[in-house]
DNA sequence: ACAAGTAGTTGCGTTAACTGCAAGTACTAT
DNA sequence: ATAGTACTTGCAGTTAACGCAACTACTTGT
Protein backbone atom coordinates (compact mmCIF):
# COMPACT_ATOMS: atom_id res chain seq x y z
CA UNK A 1 0.00 0.00 0.00
CA UNK A 2 1.31 3.24 -1.16
CA UNK A 3 1.81 5.29 2.07
CA UNK A 4 1.30 8.46 0.30
CA UNK A 5 -2.18 7.75 -1.16
CA UNK A 6 -3.21 6.80 2.55
CA UNK A 7 -2.22 10.17 4.05
CA UNK A 8 -4.44 11.38 0.82
CA UNK A 9 -6.94 10.03 1.21
CA UNK A 10 -6.84 10.84 5.05
CA UNK A 11 -6.22 14.59 3.88
CA UNK A 12 -9.44 14.22 1.49
CA UNK A 13 -11.40 12.88 4.13
CA UNK A 14 -10.26 15.37 6.68
CA UNK A 15 -11.72 18.06 3.86
CA UNK A 16 -15.08 16.38 3.36
CA UNK A 17 -15.72 16.60 7.03
CA UNK A 18 -14.33 19.62 7.78
CA UNK A 19 -16.49 20.95 4.96
CA UNK A 20 -20.04 19.17 5.98
CA UNK A 21 -19.20 20.60 9.57
CA UNK A 22 -18.84 23.81 8.92
CA UNK A 23 -21.56 24.00 6.51
CA UNK A 24 -24.45 22.17 8.97
CA UNK A 25 -22.83 25.25 11.74
CA UNK A 26 -22.41 28.55 9.29
CA UNK A 27 -24.01 27.93 5.87
CA UNK A 28 -22.38 26.88 2.38
CA UNK A 29 -21.74 30.56 1.14
CA UNK A 30 -21.10 31.46 4.36
CA UNK A 31 -17.94 28.96 4.77
CA UNK A 32 -14.87 30.00 2.51
CA UNK A 33 -12.97 27.66 0.97
CA UNK A 34 -9.19 28.96 3.94
CA UNK A 35 -11.49 28.06 6.51
CA UNK A 36 -11.67 24.16 5.31
CA UNK A 37 -8.79 23.83 5.06
CA UNK A 38 -7.76 25.14 7.83
CA UNK A 39 -10.05 22.84 10.02
CA UNK A 40 -9.04 20.06 7.93
CA UNK A 41 -5.11 20.91 8.98
CA UNK A 42 -4.19 21.71 4.97
CA UNK A 43 -3.21 24.41 3.05
CA UNK A 44 -5.81 26.64 1.38
CA UNK A 45 -3.88 25.41 -2.34
CA UNK A 46 -4.80 21.40 -1.49
CA UNK A 47 -8.31 21.87 -1.24
CA UNK A 48 -8.62 22.70 -4.75
CA UNK A 49 -5.89 19.86 -5.55
CA UNK A 50 -8.59 16.95 -4.56
CA UNK A 51 -11.67 18.85 -5.48
CA UNK A 52 -12.39 20.84 -8.75
CA UNK A 53 -14.62 23.28 -7.03
CA UNK A 54 -16.17 23.75 -3.22
CA UNK A 55 -19.81 22.29 -4.15
CA UNK A 56 -17.83 18.89 -5.42
CA UNK A 57 -16.97 18.23 -1.66
CA UNK A 58 -20.26 17.58 -0.72
CA UNK A 59 -21.14 15.70 -3.83
CA UNK A 60 -18.11 13.58 -3.61
CA UNK A 61 -18.99 10.14 -4.98
CA UNK A 62 -22.66 10.90 -5.67
CA UNK A 63 -22.18 10.58 -9.08
CA UNK A 64 -20.29 7.08 -9.31
CA UNK A 65 -23.56 5.76 -6.74
CA UNK A 66 -26.12 6.56 -9.21
CA UNK A 67 -23.65 4.98 -12.21
CA UNK A 68 -23.82 2.04 -9.80
CA UNK A 69 -27.19 1.84 -10.22
CA UNK A 70 -27.41 2.20 -14.09
CA UNK A 71 -25.61 -0.95 -14.23
CA UNK A 72 -28.95 -3.10 -12.84
CA UNK A 73 -30.33 -1.85 -16.33
CA UNK A 74 -27.60 -3.95 -18.36
CA UNK A 75 -28.34 -7.34 -16.47
CA UNK A 76 -32.06 -6.87 -17.64
CA UNK A 77 -32.09 -6.86 -21.04
CA UNK A 78 -34.22 -9.03 -21.56
CA UNK A 79 -37.15 -7.83 -19.42
CA UNK A 80 -39.73 -5.26 -20.45
CA UNK A 81 -39.07 -1.62 -20.03
CA UNK A 82 -41.36 -0.96 -17.13
CA UNK A 83 -39.84 -3.58 -15.07
CA UNK A 84 -35.76 -2.28 -15.86
CA UNK A 85 -36.42 1.05 -15.21
CA UNK A 86 -38.43 -0.01 -11.98
CA UNK A 87 -35.27 -2.17 -11.01
CA UNK A 88 -33.32 1.46 -11.57
CA UNK A 89 -35.66 3.40 -9.55
CA UNK A 90 -35.34 1.17 -6.78
CA UNK A 91 -30.86 0.76 -6.43
CA UNK A 92 -31.77 4.39 -7.00
CA UNK A 93 -33.18 4.25 -3.14
CA UNK A 94 -30.61 1.41 -1.75
CA UNK A 95 -28.09 4.52 -2.83
CA UNK A 96 -29.55 6.77 -1.27
CA UNK A 97 -30.67 4.80 1.67
CA UNK A 98 -26.93 3.64 2.04
CA UNK A 99 -25.73 7.25 2.43
CA UNK A 100 -27.41 7.37 5.83
CA UNK A 101 -27.60 11.16 7.12
CA UNK A 102 -25.35 12.65 4.82
CA UNK A 103 -27.83 12.43 2.02
CA UNK A 104 -30.94 14.47 4.14
CA UNK A 105 -28.34 17.15 5.44
CA UNK A 106 -27.28 17.63 2.24
CA UNK A 107 -31.04 18.02 0.79
CA UNK A 108 -31.47 20.86 3.96
CA UNK A 109 -29.13 22.96 2.36
CA UNK A 110 -30.31 22.99 -1.11
CA UNK A 111 -33.29 25.81 0.69
CA UNK A 112 -30.66 28.39 1.29
CA UNK A 113 -27.50 27.75 -1.10
CA UNK A 114 -29.21 27.64 -5.18
CA UNK A 115 -25.86 26.70 -5.84
CA UNK A 116 -25.86 22.97 -4.16
CA UNK A 117 -29.57 22.41 -5.73
CA UNK A 118 -27.97 22.99 -9.21
CA UNK A 119 -25.12 21.00 -9.06
CA UNK A 120 -27.65 17.77 -7.67
CA UNK A 121 -29.42 18.78 -10.56
CA UNK A 122 -26.63 18.60 -13.14
CA UNK A 123 -25.86 15.26 -11.83
CA UNK A 124 -29.39 14.13 -12.57
CA UNK A 125 -28.64 15.48 -16.13
CA UNK A 126 -26.31 13.24 -16.22
CA UNK A 127 -27.77 9.89 -15.23
CA UNK A 128 -30.78 10.92 -17.55
CA UNK A 129 -28.30 10.95 -20.44
CA UNK A 130 -27.05 7.14 -19.34
CA UNK A 131 -30.47 5.63 -18.82
CA UNK A 132 -31.60 7.42 -22.14
CA UNK A 133 -27.99 5.97 -24.02
CA UNK A 134 -28.91 2.64 -22.70
CA UNK A 135 -32.71 2.86 -23.68
CA UNK A 136 -31.62 3.92 -27.15
CA UNK A 137 -29.36 0.83 -27.90
CA UNK A 138 -31.35 -1.91 -26.76
CA UNK A 139 -34.14 -0.55 -29.05
CA UNK A 140 -32.10 0.54 -31.78
CA UNK A 141 -32.51 4.55 -32.11
CA UNK A 142 -30.96 7.77 -31.96
CA UNK A 143 -30.73 8.90 -28.45
CA UNK A 144 -29.79 12.33 -30.20
CA UNK A 145 -33.02 12.84 -32.14
CA UNK A 146 -35.52 10.30 -30.97
CA UNK A 147 -37.06 11.89 -27.80
CA UNK A 148 -38.63 8.56 -26.80
CA UNK A 149 -35.65 7.28 -24.93
CA UNK A 150 -35.30 10.04 -23.21
CA UNK A 151 -38.70 10.55 -22.38
CA UNK A 152 -38.88 7.25 -20.71
CA UNK A 153 -36.17 7.93 -18.85
CA UNK A 154 -36.51 11.53 -17.58
CA UNK A 155 -39.88 10.65 -16.17
CA UNK A 156 -38.32 7.76 -14.21
CA UNK A 157 -36.11 10.62 -12.73
CA UNK A 158 -38.79 12.94 -12.49
CA UNK A 159 -40.83 10.68 -10.07
CA UNK A 160 -38.31 9.78 -8.16
CA UNK A 161 -37.15 12.74 -7.19
CA UNK A 162 -40.77 14.06 -6.65
CA UNK A 163 -41.04 11.02 -4.30
CA UNK A 164 -37.74 11.39 -2.52
CA UNK A 165 -38.98 14.96 -2.08
CA UNK A 166 -42.16 14.05 -0.13
CA UNK A 167 -40.17 11.32 1.72
CA UNK A 168 -37.58 14.13 2.79
CA UNK A 169 -40.88 16.74 3.90
CA UNK A 170 -41.98 13.32 6.10
CA UNK A 171 -39.08 13.31 8.14
CA UNK A 172 -37.39 10.33 6.01
CA UNK A 173 -39.79 7.92 8.47
CA UNK A 174 -41.36 6.27 5.81
CA UNK A 175 -40.11 3.18 3.22
CA UNK A 176 -38.76 5.24 0.70
CA UNK A 177 -38.17 2.00 -1.29
CA UNK A 178 -42.21 1.40 -1.16
CA UNK A 179 -42.99 4.97 -1.74
CA UNK A 180 -40.65 4.75 -4.88
CA UNK A 181 -42.48 1.44 -6.43
CA UNK A 182 -45.61 3.08 -5.93
CA UNK A 183 -45.03 5.99 -7.38
CA UNK A 184 -42.95 4.13 -10.71
CA UNK A 185 -46.16 1.87 -10.78
CA UNK A 186 -48.12 4.75 -12.12
CA UNK A 187 -45.56 5.43 -15.19
CA UNK A 188 -46.16 1.84 -16.50
CA UNK A 189 -48.39 2.26 -19.05
CA UNK A 190 -46.86 5.42 -20.10
CA UNK A 191 -43.48 2.72 -20.00
CA UNK A 192 -45.30 0.16 -21.59
CA UNK A 193 -46.55 2.36 -24.30
CA UNK A 194 -43.21 3.47 -25.47
CA UNK A 195 -41.32 0.25 -25.40
CA UNK A 196 -44.32 -0.88 -27.83
CA UNK A 197 -43.95 1.98 -30.13
CA UNK A 198 -40.03 1.86 -29.77
CA UNK A 199 -40.38 -2.29 -30.57
CA UNK A 200 -42.92 -1.45 -33.81
CA UNK A 201 -40.34 0.92 -35.50
CA UNK A 202 -43.90 2.84 -36.71
CA UNK A 203 -43.30 6.32 -34.91
CA UNK A 204 -44.88 9.58 -35.25
CA UNK A 205 -41.41 11.00 -34.77
CA UNK A 206 -39.67 9.52 -37.77
CA UNK A 207 -36.46 7.18 -37.17
CA UNK B 1 -42.61 58.34 -19.69
CA UNK B 2 -39.47 58.85 -16.96
CA UNK B 3 -36.51 59.65 -19.70
CA UNK B 4 -34.27 57.65 -16.85
CA UNK B 5 -36.39 54.67 -17.19
CA UNK B 6 -35.86 54.94 -21.28
CA UNK B 7 -32.26 55.53 -20.81
CA UNK B 8 -32.03 52.40 -18.18
CA UNK B 9 -33.78 50.46 -20.38
CA UNK B 10 -31.93 51.51 -22.97
CA UNK B 11 -28.70 50.42 -21.50
CA UNK B 12 -30.00 46.86 -20.37
CA UNK B 13 -31.02 46.25 -23.64
CA UNK B 14 -27.46 47.16 -24.88
CA UNK B 15 -25.82 44.77 -22.59
CA UNK B 16 -28.57 42.25 -23.84
CA UNK B 17 -27.18 42.82 -27.53
CA UNK B 18 -23.07 43.11 -26.72
CA UNK B 19 -23.26 40.02 -23.98
CA UNK B 20 -24.94 37.80 -26.93
CA UNK B 21 -22.65 39.02 -29.60
CA UNK B 22 -19.81 38.33 -27.53
CA UNK B 23 -21.22 34.92 -26.65
CA UNK B 24 -21.63 33.97 -29.63
CA UNK B 25 -18.52 34.85 -30.77
CA UNK B 26 -16.04 33.98 -28.27
CA UNK B 27 -17.95 32.27 -25.63
CA UNK B 28 -19.56 32.13 -22.30
CA UNK B 29 -16.78 31.84 -20.01
CA UNK B 30 -14.35 33.38 -22.44
CA UNK B 31 -16.50 36.50 -22.05
CA UNK B 32 -15.84 38.59 -19.16
CA UNK B 33 -18.38 41.39 -17.59
CA UNK B 34 -16.30 44.13 -17.96
CA UNK B 35 -16.30 42.93 -21.87
CA UNK B 36 -19.63 43.19 -22.32
CA UNK B 37 -19.80 46.52 -20.14
CA UNK B 38 -17.13 48.48 -22.61
CA UNK B 39 -19.24 46.66 -25.53
CA UNK B 40 -22.02 48.16 -24.23
CA UNK B 41 -20.61 51.51 -23.18
CA UNK B 42 -21.19 51.42 -19.30
CA UNK B 43 -19.47 51.52 -16.83
CA UNK B 44 -18.11 47.92 -15.60
CA UNK B 45 -20.70 48.22 -12.32
CA UNK B 46 -23.69 49.25 -14.06
CA UNK B 47 -23.80 45.59 -15.35
CA UNK B 48 -24.47 44.45 -11.81
CA UNK B 49 -27.29 47.07 -10.99
CA UNK B 50 -29.50 45.78 -14.01
CA UNK B 51 -28.64 41.45 -13.40
CA UNK B 52 -27.52 40.04 -11.06
CA UNK B 53 -25.06 37.90 -12.60
CA UNK B 54 -23.60 37.20 -15.58
CA UNK B 55 -26.06 34.08 -16.39
CA UNK B 56 -29.10 35.75 -15.98
CA UNK B 57 -28.14 38.35 -18.88
CA UNK B 58 -28.92 35.73 -20.95
CA UNK B 59 -31.96 34.23 -19.24
CA UNK B 60 -33.55 37.65 -19.25
CA UNK B 61 -37.20 37.23 -18.39
CA UNK B 62 -37.20 33.18 -19.26
CA UNK B 63 -38.27 32.54 -15.41
CA UNK B 64 -41.67 35.30 -16.63
CA UNK B 65 -42.43 33.74 -19.97
CA UNK B 66 -42.88 30.19 -18.34
CA UNK B 67 -44.83 31.56 -15.49
CA UNK B 68 -46.98 32.69 -18.05
CA UNK B 69 -47.45 29.55 -19.77
CA UNK B 70 -48.68 28.51 -15.65
CA UNK B 71 -51.40 30.70 -16.55
CA UNK B 72 -53.30 28.28 -19.17
CA UNK B 73 -53.85 25.83 -16.18
CA UNK B 74 -55.78 28.27 -13.76
CA UNK B 75 -58.79 29.30 -16.40
CA UNK B 76 -58.99 25.24 -16.99
CA UNK B 77 -60.22 24.21 -13.85
CA UNK B 78 -62.93 22.34 -15.13
CA UNK B 79 -60.85 20.20 -17.23
CA UNK B 80 -59.25 17.01 -16.85
CA UNK B 81 -55.30 17.00 -15.79
CA UNK B 82 -54.58 15.27 -19.08
CA UNK B 83 -56.20 18.05 -20.78
CA UNK B 84 -54.54 20.84 -18.56
CA UNK B 85 -51.20 19.87 -18.90
CA UNK B 86 -51.25 19.48 -22.39
CA UNK B 87 -52.37 22.81 -22.92
CA UNK B 88 -49.48 23.90 -20.75
CA UNK B 89 -47.01 22.02 -22.82
CA UNK B 90 -48.63 24.03 -25.77
CA UNK B 91 -48.10 26.87 -24.04
CA UNK B 92 -44.27 26.55 -23.48
CA UNK B 93 -43.89 25.29 -26.94
CA UNK B 94 -45.53 28.75 -28.19
CA UNK B 95 -43.03 30.58 -25.44
CA UNK B 96 -40.29 29.27 -27.09
CA UNK B 97 -40.97 29.67 -30.59
CA UNK B 98 -41.57 33.09 -29.59
CA UNK B 99 -37.92 33.78 -28.55
CA UNK B 100 -36.69 32.56 -32.14
CA UNK B 101 -33.02 32.25 -32.32
CA UNK B 102 -32.26 33.29 -28.92
CA UNK B 103 -33.58 30.12 -27.47
CA UNK B 104 -31.47 27.67 -30.18
CA UNK B 105 -28.26 30.11 -29.20
CA UNK B 106 -28.38 29.81 -25.73
CA UNK B 107 -28.95 25.94 -25.88
CA UNK B 108 -26.14 25.82 -28.41
CA UNK B 109 -23.89 27.34 -25.48
CA UNK B 110 -24.87 24.40 -23.03
CA UNK B 111 -22.32 22.03 -24.22
CA UNK B 112 -19.49 24.55 -23.54
CA UNK B 113 -21.05 26.37 -20.70
CA UNK B 114 -22.08 23.92 -17.63
CA UNK B 115 -23.08 27.31 -16.05
CA UNK B 116 -25.78 27.89 -18.30
CA UNK B 117 -26.99 24.40 -18.39
CA UNK B 118 -27.46 24.67 -14.49
CA UNK B 119 -29.08 27.85 -14.82
CA UNK B 120 -31.74 26.53 -17.06
CA UNK B 121 -32.10 23.53 -14.85
CA UNK B 122 -33.04 26.20 -11.89
CA UNK B 123 -35.95 27.58 -14.04
CA UNK B 124 -37.26 24.96 -14.96
CA UNK B 125 -37.43 23.46 -11.42
CA UNK B 126 -39.29 26.85 -10.07
CA UNK B 127 -41.73 25.83 -13.45
CA UNK B 128 -42.53 22.82 -12.04
CA UNK B 129 -42.79 24.00 -8.36
CA UNK B 130 -45.70 26.35 -9.39
CA UNK B 131 -47.40 23.83 -11.65
CA UNK B 132 -47.13 21.23 -8.23
CA UNK B 133 -49.10 23.87 -6.06
CA UNK B 134 -51.49 24.51 -8.62
CA UNK B 135 -51.94 20.73 -9.49
CA UNK B 136 -51.97 19.97 -5.49
CA UNK B 137 -54.39 23.05 -4.53
CA UNK B 138 -56.77 21.57 -8.05
CA UNK B 139 -57.08 18.35 -5.75
CA UNK B 140 -56.93 19.82 -1.94
CA UNK B 141 -53.42 17.82 -1.45
CA UNK B 142 -50.49 18.64 0.49
CA UNK B 143 -47.73 19.51 -2.78
CA UNK B 144 -45.07 18.77 0.05
CA UNK B 145 -45.80 15.32 1.39
CA UNK B 146 -47.72 14.15 -1.19
CA UNK B 147 -45.88 13.04 -4.12
CA UNK B 148 -48.22 12.67 -6.97
CA UNK B 149 -48.49 16.60 -7.55
CA UNK B 150 -45.19 16.88 -8.06
CA UNK B 151 -44.96 13.53 -10.15
CA UNK B 152 -47.51 14.91 -12.21
CA UNK B 153 -45.80 18.32 -12.73
CA UNK B 154 -42.47 17.12 -13.39
CA UNK B 155 -43.09 14.45 -15.77
CA UNK B 156 -44.96 16.97 -18.01
CA UNK B 157 -41.88 18.78 -17.71
CA UNK B 158 -39.39 15.89 -18.32
CA UNK B 159 -41.06 15.56 -21.44
CA UNK B 160 -40.94 18.66 -23.38
CA UNK B 161 -37.41 18.81 -22.51
CA UNK B 162 -36.53 15.78 -23.55
CA UNK B 163 -38.74 16.50 -26.63
CA UNK B 164 -37.14 20.43 -27.20
CA UNK B 165 -33.70 18.52 -27.16
CA UNK B 166 -34.76 16.51 -30.20
CA UNK B 167 -36.37 19.28 -31.69
CA UNK B 168 -33.30 20.68 -31.25
CA UNK B 169 -30.62 18.14 -32.59
CA UNK B 170 -32.78 17.89 -35.91
CA UNK B 171 -32.14 21.82 -36.27
CA UNK B 172 -35.42 23.36 -35.24
CA UNK B 173 -37.06 22.17 -38.74
CA UNK B 174 -39.50 20.28 -37.52
CA UNK B 175 -43.14 21.82 -35.55
CA UNK B 176 -42.26 21.95 -32.24
CA UNK B 177 -46.12 22.11 -31.07
CA UNK B 178 -46.61 18.29 -32.91
CA UNK B 179 -44.16 16.88 -31.51
CA UNK B 180 -44.70 17.97 -28.04
CA UNK B 181 -48.27 17.30 -28.44
CA UNK B 182 -47.07 13.61 -29.60
CA UNK B 183 -45.11 12.79 -26.64
CA UNK B 184 -47.43 14.31 -23.96
CA UNK B 185 -50.02 12.27 -25.53
CA UNK B 186 -47.90 9.26 -24.08
CA UNK B 187 -48.26 10.34 -20.58
CA UNK B 188 -52.48 10.42 -20.71
CA UNK B 189 -52.81 6.95 -19.15
CA UNK B 190 -50.39 7.80 -16.35
CA UNK B 191 -51.91 11.04 -15.90
CA UNK B 192 -55.29 9.96 -15.88
CA UNK B 193 -54.84 7.60 -13.41
CA UNK B 194 -53.12 9.77 -11.09
CA UNK B 195 -56.19 12.20 -11.29
CA UNK B 196 -58.20 9.18 -10.70
CA UNK B 197 -55.88 8.30 -7.77
CA UNK B 198 -56.23 12.50 -6.36
CA UNK B 199 -60.07 12.38 -6.87
CA UNK B 200 -60.99 8.95 -5.00
CA UNK B 201 -59.31 9.59 -1.46
CA UNK B 202 -58.07 6.70 -1.60
CA UNK B 203 -54.01 6.50 -1.69
CA UNK B 204 -51.11 4.77 -1.06
CA UNK B 205 -49.01 7.13 0.34
CA UNK B 206 -51.70 8.78 2.86
CA UNK B 207 -53.02 12.17 3.05
C1' DA C 1 22.30 1.53 -2.76
C1' DC C 2 21.26 4.88 -5.99
C1' DA C 3 18.68 7.10 -9.60
C1' DA C 4 14.40 8.07 -11.46
C1' DG C 5 9.75 8.57 -11.05
C1' DT C 6 5.28 9.58 -8.70
C1' DA C 7 1.68 11.25 -5.39
C1' DG C 8 0.60 14.67 -2.77
C1' DT C 9 1.39 19.21 -0.63
C1' DT C 10 2.30 23.92 -0.50
C1' DG C 11 3.24 28.97 -1.59
C1' DC C 12 2.94 32.64 -4.74
C1' DG C 13 0.80 35.29 -7.96
C1' DT C 14 -3.17 36.25 -10.84
C1' DT C 15 -7.80 36.67 -12.73
C1' DA C 16 -12.54 37.55 -12.59
C1' DA C 17 -17.05 37.53 -10.41
C1' DC C 18 -19.42 39.89 -7.34
C1' DT C 19 -20.52 43.15 -3.13
C1' DG C 20 -21.03 47.44 -0.29
C1' DC C 21 -20.72 52.05 0.02
C1' DA C 22 -21.03 56.49 -1.29
C1' DA C 23 -21.15 59.96 -4.52
C1' DG C 24 -22.85 61.93 -8.76
C1' DT C 25 -26.13 62.91 -12.64
C1' DA C 26 -30.43 63.71 -14.69
C1' DC C 27 -34.91 63.75 -14.58
C1' DT C 28 -39.85 64.39 -12.05
C1' DA C 29 -43.16 66.26 -8.95
C1' DT C 30 -44.90 69.82 -5.86
C1' DA D 1 -36.59 76.15 -5.69
C1' DT D 2 -36.75 71.89 -3.21
C1' DA D 3 -37.05 67.33 -2.45
C1' DG D 4 -37.25 62.93 -4.18
C1' DT D 5 -36.36 59.15 -7.56
C1' DA D 6 -33.89 56.28 -11.08
C1' DC D 7 -30.03 55.19 -12.76
C1' DT D 8 -24.99 55.44 -13.13
C1' DT D 9 -20.40 55.29 -11.61
C1' DG D 10 -15.85 54.72 -8.98
C1' DC D 11 -13.38 52.57 -5.46
C1' DA D 12 -12.05 49.24 -2.41
C1' DG D 13 -12.58 44.74 -0.92
C1' DT D 14 -13.71 39.57 -0.63
C1' DT D 15 -13.68 35.10 -2.48
C1' DA D 16 -13.35 31.23 -5.70
C1' DA D 17 -10.42 29.20 -8.73
C1' DC D 18 -6.29 28.49 -11.84
C1' DG D 19 -1.30 28.01 -13.33
C1' DC D 20 3.17 27.34 -12.02
C1' DA D 21 6.90 25.72 -9.66
C1' DA D 22 9.08 23.94 -5.79
C1' DC D 23 9.24 20.63 -2.15
C1' DT D 24 8.56 16.26 0.63
C1' DA D 25 8.04 11.53 1.02
C1' DC D 26 7.45 7.41 -0.73
C1' DT D 27 8.09 3.58 -4.60
C1' DT D 28 10.25 1.22 -8.27
C1' DG D 29 13.96 -0.27 -11.49
C1' DT D 30 18.67 -1.51 -11.99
Amino acid sequence: MDLRRVRGQRNRQALIDAALALFEQQGFEETTTDQIAARAGVAPRTLFHHFPDKEEILFDQQSERLEAAINVLRTMRDKSLAESLTAVAGAVATSILDQGEVFPARARMYGKAPALRSRMLSINEKWIDKVTDEVAARYGVDARTDPRPRIAASIVNSTNRATIEAWLARGCQDDLTEMIMTSVELLRPTLDRVEAELMEGLNAHGT
